[in-house]
DNA sequence: AGCATATAGATGTTCGTGCAAACAACTAGT
DNA sequence: ACTAGTTGTTTGCACGAACATCTATATGCT
């Protein structure tokens, strides 16, 4: 391929930014939670999951599209869930293959007792420094982008309405 | 603590879009660097680094603040960029405790081969789907959010001017 | 029915990263 | 010079993640 269409300087810096900010934030985000409740970010999110789901359960296959995590990802994490009685598996009534993993009680009061320190620290480093105006500006660039991404909209869990 | 301020329904959206966004996005450039080029993003970045340094060369110390890694991290890129013949280690003259970085003519030709590949995928994926003033509000955006999370902005690599 | 193929999920290996510890060399105060 | 403390860098270890592989069940085709 002969002409690479680089980035000019105004790109650059935004991507560069963008670059800095995605990586620092993340970093952040997983130190708090590996300290405040020794767990992972993509840990967190399968808690978070089921809690929302009917039931507070949800097949494997479903739990990975919607935590945007391998099947393989997600079935260690859900085994040291199980570990630690977070959570449980649950043989699939319709289809034997499957496996059904539901939230415990156990697992419910630790993501009550994790979520708060999250949820201020989501405040505190990424919407508090933003306007009003800048979070929504945010949200439409995330949107547009993740359509990009994701061709056929497979992430119901990210509505565009 | 009591009054947890949750995220509103508008926030959530914008909260789980960014993060679904972030991760599929990283996974995305990740993967296409390491099918074309064999390397993670914290090894391109170190290249792409230390060929914009003047000598081509760094400092470990400053290495790693510019490519917002931690010295164990990049002490193990550097490592394993050696001994591709990428990056050579010269004592520091100054400084006897200290190393040099040096990109050698090989990892340079690497980042030229790997380079374009690179700012196609960026382009593609984050900058295209997007519209200029997107691209210059995602810029802004991104310099505010490093504001908070950097208080005394050690990025000299991102000038806000 | 019978066989190929696809899907659900688990497992093993390899690799990158964080953390803590180790060590060397610099700096400041005495 | 001598100690105390700090800084620059590497290293060993433990853990999470990706990838390929494997088993079991389901589905489609003839």
């Amino acid at each position: 391929m002969v002409g690479t269409r680089w980035l000019d300087a105004d790109e650059q810096r935004t991507w560069r930014a963008f670059l800095a900010m995605t990586e620092l934030l993340a970093d952040a985000l997983d130190r708090q939670l590996q300290t405040d409740a020794h767990m992972t970010h993509a840990a967190y999110a399968v808690l978070v999951t089921l809690s929302e789901a009917p039931g507070r359960a949800m097949r494997m296959s479903g739990l990975a599209r919607a935590t945007n995590s391998s099947q393989s990802r997600l079935s260690h994490v859900v085994a040291r869930h199980e570990e630690r009685g977070w959570v449980r598996r649950d043989r699939c009534p319709t289809d034997r293959r499957g496996q059904v993993a539901v939230l415990t009680d156990a697992g419910f009061a630790i993501l009550v007792a994790t979520a708060p320190g999250h949820v201020e620290t989501v405040r505190r480093l990424l919407l508090d420094p933003l306007s009003q105006t800048q979070v929504h500006q945010l949200g439409a660039i995330c949107q547009s982008v993740l359509a990009a991404l994701d061709p056929e909209g497979t992430l119901s869990s990210v509505p565009s309405d």
